[in-house]
Formats: structure tokens, C-alpha cells, sequence
DNA sequence: CATGGCCGATGA
DNA sequence: TCATCGGC
């Protein structure tokens, strides 16, 4: 699965707003529409055209006024006004809705936009592979699909089946797996139109860059497969400009002083003289690219890491006194604090900081744009009113305050404000901390203690002899520990020898506030459960034994939805997310482990294999490193190395990393959580199927077939897994016989058997891991009235000649 | 007055 | 940490 060798997938919905406009008011559906914001003037901005409009020769950078002109029929649905402000919320969830579906099929998936989204589905193709006869791929399987530089698809596919023999430059094992990943994308599109009623176009190649460019040109409701062979056919009349990346003041540049304007004149370069001209990394980007190579690798990332709202304060509206820059940041601080409570129900998480950026009129005439970041306090309470007055202090202090006039106090400020925004960021995963603070109660009383102990140790610089391991409550969190494997094991464990120090987020608000930015700075170095893992989990054995003489390192994760930043990390973040690509796939290569239902029972089994031995290498490593922490930082590195290193280490039976035992809950929740995810594609695949064979059906017999689709769709998710109930894990949720005593869940309100209790609390365990992994665990489902989709093979004019004619690609996109 | 409001990445 | 850029 080398990165050159990989299918990768942009998926892009078609005119989006436009779509969900269409969806929400029915009256608009076959029209032309464009969707506005702010009408007052001149017609509104138009943000988005649908198709029927385009054809009309509408387009965007057109007022509402202007369109009209081109297309008096023209609908204008307008974005709602929240506050003075666009309101996108809808847009924004219905993005959400749809990217849902796509993780069902590959928790591979970063979201890119609203309503875009980068999938590498290598796994799944070479899953699909082992089932799948590429020989019996035909063009019935890939309604509206295109393969550029042939003239029709079924010539794309007969190469494929003639193992390219016609041609030296035909990949066979390269063509083979996009045609099957084009297949599974022509899944992912129907799943896509029957979940949520919207069409959207793909783009199928082998890395992130290429599989946006060919998106782009077969739309709406199409997709596009760019095999290798055809790259320099599209490179040869490409623009340079519209490559990512090369867009803007970069790409005029590179045209400027290589004198190029076309992708393939980019390959008469050296790498060398790429590099000298631009810089290292530059030059050999673009020697890569050239060549249709791009590394960067699809990031798993579900959420923003940022979450942010501003405002452009032109001409009139720009803020020239105290109270209007009051009224703008309490309006942008009540926003952030809607969506962010939106946000914490959704993904259990917190920001750590907020950002507030302003442009500022120069005395010369100029904008000048700037920001200010606060990280936020313990006792924060995150709401309108702390943002907006925290970000006033930051404005204010950075632009020297208000100008003092006649002695009034007055409220001009110094110079005038044409932009202002705030947005909160880095992310703290919610269940942690929760976790941590159950684990906290659990102590009692002594976690204020331990808290004030804590303090003195990471603010007093000269004292090297106070570390964490020689203070007394090591007892207690031994206790814990048991505590931890009590709840998840439901058996007694042994008593451990070594310490586990949990860091601790509570702050006890009657101790002294001075040390609060050294714990804030502490905390900063706290890593989620999932990163812990994570990193733990790449180490292989062989690691571990080298840590023996250098401690190790425990580099943060910046893959996770809390977007941990680390200066000190080992591994490249590509490395750490190629070890997240690792662990999805080895998930994915068990399609079958579905079957097991426990992994929790089955590591009870084999958790006695704990390794004592290279525990203690371990902490015979870390001694050197504790002796020698005079300074503050080390003292925090070594909080930190105690925090993490927990030292006993076991090999997880599912995927055989090497854990340790503070990540034994994580992990097997991590495990459940896959499986649980599998099950629900492999329910996607069964629909799909289904409602393929119900279209079928019509045919012959209507009226039965529409009871039979009512009859599966209208099904919920539960009941339809009642079949194999005893093999599943959504079983969990099953209630197998009414005459079982049932007890009713506080969490999701569902009645579960007493018997399986237990197992349903870990279920939801599960599924709050499994939102911190940015993949949520929703049941899918389908619903019974949307429209069912007509297969329909492109009727292209079959020509003779391979190569396609010599139509400028650039037309291919729209202005 | 006139793409505005997002988001992410990067380099110093 | 902040400024700047790129792209939707």
C-alpha cells in the first residue's frame, strides 16, 4: 500500500446549496435557482447557481439583480440572517449528514469543506477484490462514470479485462483497482443520493491532488476515473493554475520565472533546478507533481479543528468607537458559543483557545491585519460573554486601547475596524477529562491533595528531588488502576507494583491562582486517550527494547479530532497518520471479526500476558532522565513520561500492538468501535443490494415490489440486524425475548436485557470513542419515500481512436 | 463599499 | 504565536 499505489477519492457535491435549498422547499425542485445572501442590495451575492441556472448562463459573481437579467424565471432562496450575519448552519449540517454516510464506508475520510471530502478506499478495493471478478465489471455497475482520455467507459473497462495488453504504458494491477474503486464510489454516490437525497460528483485516482482535478470534470452526478496512462493526455493541455496548490500567487510565479503556462511543460525541469529556482520543498513538490505524484496522504479527520465566525465591516459599518466593536464581539462571542454547545453534544470536546483577528485601517491608507490568541483559564467558563470580553482585552491591548478625548472618557478607537472575527480551537477531547475526573472521585478527598502537590512540583524550578514517583499516593492510584480493569473486566486483578500518575484537569478554585499558566502550560502536554494510544501503539517491540537507552518520547497526535500540536514529536505527522491508516487498516482487513462479538471478554483471556520484564527495562530507562530534571521543563517532561508511560506492556490479541495497561480500555473500546462501524457498511452493502434487487422486481411484479421496499426500508437498523443477533454486535441493543427482565438505558433511553447491561454500557463507551475518533456510530438509515434511482448507461457516441480529441482540458471546467 | 465567510497549512 | 496564503 505504498503511497504511489493507493485509490483515493474526492467526493463534491453538486452546487450544494442550491441542493439543500431544493431539498427544504420542494417548489424549487427543476427550477433555476441561486442561492443569495444579503439581498438588500443589488440582488444579494450569489453563492451558489444549480445546473438548470448555469445552462441559463447564470453564474457566480453575479448580483441577484443580474441574474434575474439572464434568467427572469430565476429563483433566489437567500441565506438566512443570524445577528447581522449569514447564517450557513444548514448548510453546514446537511454537510454533516452527508459526510455520515460517507464514513460508513471508509473511516478513512477527511473532510475538506462543507461539502467535500478526500476518501482512500485502498482497503476496501482490495478487499472488494477477493470477491469481485474485475472481469465481470461491466458498464451496468457504473452508471454515469467516465475514464479520461477514453471516449466511453466500456473501452476504459475492456483494457482492464484485456489486462492492458494493447498497450506498454497500461498498469494492469493500478487500473484494476481504481476500476473496482470506481465501483465502490458508485455505491458511495447511490448510498449517498438514498440516504440524503443529494447527487454529487468523484473524482477516482491515485493520489488527493489528481482525484480533485478529474472531479471536476464530468459534473453533476458523474464520476471520473483518471487512470495513470492518461495523466500527461490531461497534463498536456492543463493549466498550470489549475492545479491545488498552484492557484494562486505560487502558481504565477512558477509560470512567471519558468515561462510556462501548461502542467506537462512543468516535466522539462530537474528536480535540481525546481529546487534552486523555488525551495527544497517546493521544487521537489513540484518535480512530483509533475509526474502526477502526490504523498500527502488522506488525513482521518471528521471535525474542524477550529471553529470560527467573522465579519467584514465595509465602508459605513466599518467600527470606529468602543461600542460598536463591543456589539460586534458579543454578536460573533453568542455565535461561537451556539455552535460550540452544538459542537460539544456532537463531538464531546473543548476548545483550548480562542483567536480574534481584526484588519485595521493604516494611517497610510493601508489594511493591516492582525491577531490574538488566549489560551483559556481552568475556571473559563466558555460562553458569549467570556469570548467577547476576552476579545476585547486582546484588541484592545493590541491596538493600544481607546483615544482618550477631552477628558470624557471616550469610546473612539484609534483606528477604524473593516474586519473582525473570533474562532476557538485546539481541541480537548470531552470524555477524557471525564474520565480523569471519575478516576479523580473515585481517589476522594485525596485529589485536591494531589492537585496542590502537583503545582508546587511544576513551578518549583530548583527542586529536582520532588518527583512523582516518592509521594504517597501511589497506593491510591494503584487502586485505580484495578479500579479501571474492575469496570472493564469484571474481575479482580492483582495489585500493581508500579505507579500511575493521572494528570489531572480539575483545578480546586480556592488554591492559590499564580501557578495556573505553569498548569495551564502542564496541561498543554496532555494528550488525548486516543493520541496515547496512538503513539504508544507505533512503537513496535523492537522500540521498545532500543528505549531501553533513550527514554521514550511520546509525540503527540495531531490526527485526532483535538488536533494536538507537538514541537517535540519523533515522528513526522504524516508518519503518525500513516500509523492511523495502519490501524483502520488492519481493522479492515478482519471483515469477518464482525463475528466476535467480545473483544472485551477475549482480552480478559489473554490480559494475563503481561511483560514484567519489559516494564522494568522501562523504568530502569527512565531513571537517568529523572535524575537529571533541575529544570522546569524537564521537571514537565517528566510528569509527562510518568503520566504516559504506565509500565507494564501487553500485546493487543486484535492487532497485536504492543499496549500498555493504561490504554487497555481505550484500546479494546477502539476495537468494538471498528467492528461496530464494519457492521454498519456491511448493512449499507445489504441495502444497497436490496434495493437493487427491489428495482429489479419492479419490473415483473409492481405492486409486490413497493410492499417489499416498504418492508426494508422503513425497517429500523435495529430490527433489521434481529437475523444474526447472536453473532452481532449491534445484538447488544437487541432485546432477545420479551420475557427477560430489561432495565431502561439513562444514556439512550432503549430498553436492554439486565443480562446484557453491562455490555450496553460499554457499547456506549464505545461510541463516545468512537466520536473522538471522529467516527460516529450511527445506525444508518434509509428513508422509505426517497426517490429510487434509475440506472442509465451513458449513450456516448462510441468512437474508434483512443486518444480523445484535442479539446482544451481547461474548457472541461467552469470559469 | 461590493465574494463573504469560512477553514486549513505554513514559515518565521 | 502571528501573518499570510490558498481554496471552497
Amino acid at each position: 500500500m505504498e503511497q504511489e499505489n493507493r485509490v483515493v477519492v474526492l467526493i463534491d457535491m453538486d452546487c450544494f446549496y442550491c441542493q439543500v435549498e431544493e431539498k427544504l422547499n420542494l417548489d424549487l425542485r427543476g427550477k433555476p435557482i441561486a442561492v443569495v445572501q444579503y439581498n438588500p442590495w443589488k440582488g444579494g451575492g450569489i453563492i451558489a447557481v444549480n445546473y438548470v441556472a448555469r445552462a441559463m448562463g447564470v453564474s457566480r459573481h453575479m448580483r441577484g439583480d443580474e441574474a434575474k437579467e439572464k434568467c427572469p424565471e430565476i429563483q433566489l432562496p437567500s441565506v438566512p440572517c443570524l445577528r447581522g450575519k449569514a447564517d450557513i448552519s444548514k448548510y453546514r449540517d446537511a454537510g454533516i449528514e452527508v459526510a455520515k454516510v460517507l464514513q460508513k464506508f471508509t473511516a478513512l475520510l477527511e473532510r475538506a469543506s462543507i461539502d467535500e471530502a478526500y476518501l482512500d478506499i485502498t482497503r476496501p478495493v482490495e478487499e472488494r477484490l477477493k470477491t469481485l471478478n474485475t472481469n465481470l465489471v461491466n458498464t451496468d455497475m457504473l452508471p454515469n462514470a467516465y475514464a479520461l482520455g477514453y471516449d466511453s467507459l466500456a473501452e476504459f473497462i475492456q483494457d482492464v479485462h484485456n489486462c492492458g495488453a494493447d498497450s506498454i504504458e497500461f498498469d494492469y494491477e493500478h487500473a484494476k483497482r481504481l476500476l473496482v474503486g470506481a465501483v465502490i464510489v458508485s455505491e458511495i454516490r447511490a448510498a449517498v443520493f438514498e440516504e440524503t437525497g443529494y447527487t454529487c460528483s468523484a473524482g477516482i485516482a491515485h493520489n488527493k491532488i489528481l482525484a480533485k482535478l478529474v472531479c471536476g470534470m464530468n459534473k453533476p452526478n458523474k464520476q471520473t476515473i483518471l487512470p495513470k496512462h492518461s495523466i500527461n493526455i490531461l497534463y498536456r493541455t492543463l493549466s498550470l493554475k489549475k492545479v491545488k496548490h498552484l492557484g494562486g500567487k505560487f502558481g504565477d510565479t512558477v509560470c512567471e520565472t519558468l515561462k510556462i503556462s501548461k502542467m506537462s511543460e512543468l516535466q522539462n525541469f530537474t528536480e535540481k533546478q525546481l529546487q534552486t529556482k523555488f525551495d527544497e520543498k517546493n521544487g521537489t513538490w513540484l518535480y512530483n507533481i509533475a509526474r502526477g505524484v502526490d504523498l500527502e496522504p488522506v488525513q482521518a479527520r471528521f471535525n474542524a479543528k477550529s471553529i470560527g465566525c467573522c465579519k467584514q465591516l465595509r465602508g459605513k459599518s466599518a467600527l470606529t468607537d468602543l461600542d460598536g466593536l463591543k456589539k460586534w464581539l458579543r454578536d460573533l462571542g453568542d455565535e461561537i458559543e451556539d455552535r460550540l454547545e452544538k459542537d460539544a453534544l456532537e463531538n464531546n470536546r473543548t476548545p483550548r483557545q480562542m483567536v480574534v483577528s481584526f484588519t485595521t485601517q493604516l494611517p497610510d491608507g493601508r489594511d493591516s491585519g492582525s491577531s490574538r490568541s488566549y489560551n483559556f483559564a481552568v475556571d473559563d467558563e466558555l460562553c458569549g460573554e467570556l469570548f467577547c470580553s476576552k476579545a476585547l482585552d486582546l484588541v484592545m491591548d493590541s491596538m493600544e486601547g481607546v483615544k482618550l478625548k477631552d477628558g470624557e472618557p471616550n469610546r473612539k478607537l484609534k483606528s477604524t475596524i473593516k474586519f473582525l472575527g473570533i474562532s476557538v480551537g485546539k481541541f480537548e477531547d470531552n470524555s477524557e477529562s471525564k474520565k480523569i475526573k471519575k478516576i479523580n472521585d473515585y481517589f476522594g478527598a485525596g485529589a485536591s491533595k494531589d492537585m496542590t502537590e502537583k503545582k508546587n512540583i511544576t513551578s518549583d524550578k530548583g527542586d529536582s528531588k520532588k518527583t512523582l514517583a516518592d509521594n504517597s499516593k501511589s497506593k491510591k492510584l494503584c487502586n485505580g488502576k484495578d479500579y479501571i480493569f474492575q469496570k472493564f473486566f469484571h474481575a479482580d486483578t492483582k495489585p500493581a507494583k508500579n505507579e500511575l500518575v493521572i494528570p489531572k484537569r480539575n483545578d480546586d478554585s480556592t488554591e492559590a491562582v499564580k501557578n495556573e499558566s505553569v498548569l495551564a502550560s502542564t496541561l498543554d502536554k496532555q494528550e488525548s486517550f486516543f493520541a496515547k494510544f496512538l503513539n504508544n501503539g507505533l512503537k513496535s517491540k523492537e522500540d521498545i527494547d532500543k528505549s531501553k537507552i533513550k527514554p521514550p518520547t511520546t509525540p503527540t497526535c495531531e490526527v485526532v479530532n483535538c488536533g494536538e500540536n507537538s514541537n517535540d514529536s519523533d515522528y513526522s505527522s504524516s508518519t503518525i497518520n500513516n500509523e492511523i491508516n495502519k490501524s483502520i487498516a488492519l481493522f479492515e482487513e478482519d471483515p469477518e471479526g464482525v463475528a466476535r462479538v467480545s473483544s472485551m471478554r477475549e482480552l480478559l483471556k489473554t490480559s494475563n500476558a503481561i511483560n514484567e520484564d519489559t516494564s522494568d527495562q522501562l523504568e530502569e530507562a527512565r531513571e537517568p532522565h529523572n535524575a537529571d530534571n533541575n529544570s522546569r521543563g524537564k521537571s514537565l517532561d517528566n510528569i509527562r513520561g510518568n503520566s504516559n508511560n504506565c509500565l507494564e506492556t501487553f500485546e493487543c490479541p486484535d492487532c497485536k500492538k504492543i499496549l500498555t495497561i493504561d490504554m487497555f480500555e481505550t484500546h479494546s473500546d477502539y476495537h468494538l468501535a471498528l467492528r461496530l462501524r464494519e457492521e454498519e457498511r456491511q448493512q449499507v452493502r445489504n441495502e444497497i443490494k436490496e434495493r437493487k434487487t427491489v428495482v429489479k422486481n419492479e419490473i415483473g411484479n409492481s405492486k409486490r415490489s413497493v410492499e417489499k421496499s416498504e418492508a426494508t426500508s422503513t425497517k429500523k437498523p435495529v430490527e433489521k440486524l434481529k437475523h444474526d443477533t447472536t453473532s452481532s454486535i449491534a445484538g447488544f441493543l437487541v432485546k432477545i425475548d420479551n420475557t427477560v427482565p430489561t432495565e431502561t438505558c439513562a444514556e439512550c433511553g432503549k430498553k436492554v436485557s439486565v443480562e446484557k447491561f453491562s455490555e450496553h454500557m460499554d457499547f456506549h463507551e464505545a461510541q463516545r470513542l468512537s466520536r473522538s475518533l471522529n467516527m460516529k456510530s450511527t445506525p444508518g438509515h434509509f428513508t422509505s419515500n426517497s426517490v429510487k434511482r434509475k440506472k442509465k448507461s451513458p449513450a456516448s457516441p462510441r468512437k474508434k481512436n483512443k486518444m480523445p480529441s484535442c479539446k482544451s482540458i481547461d474548457s472541461f471546467f467552469k470559469s
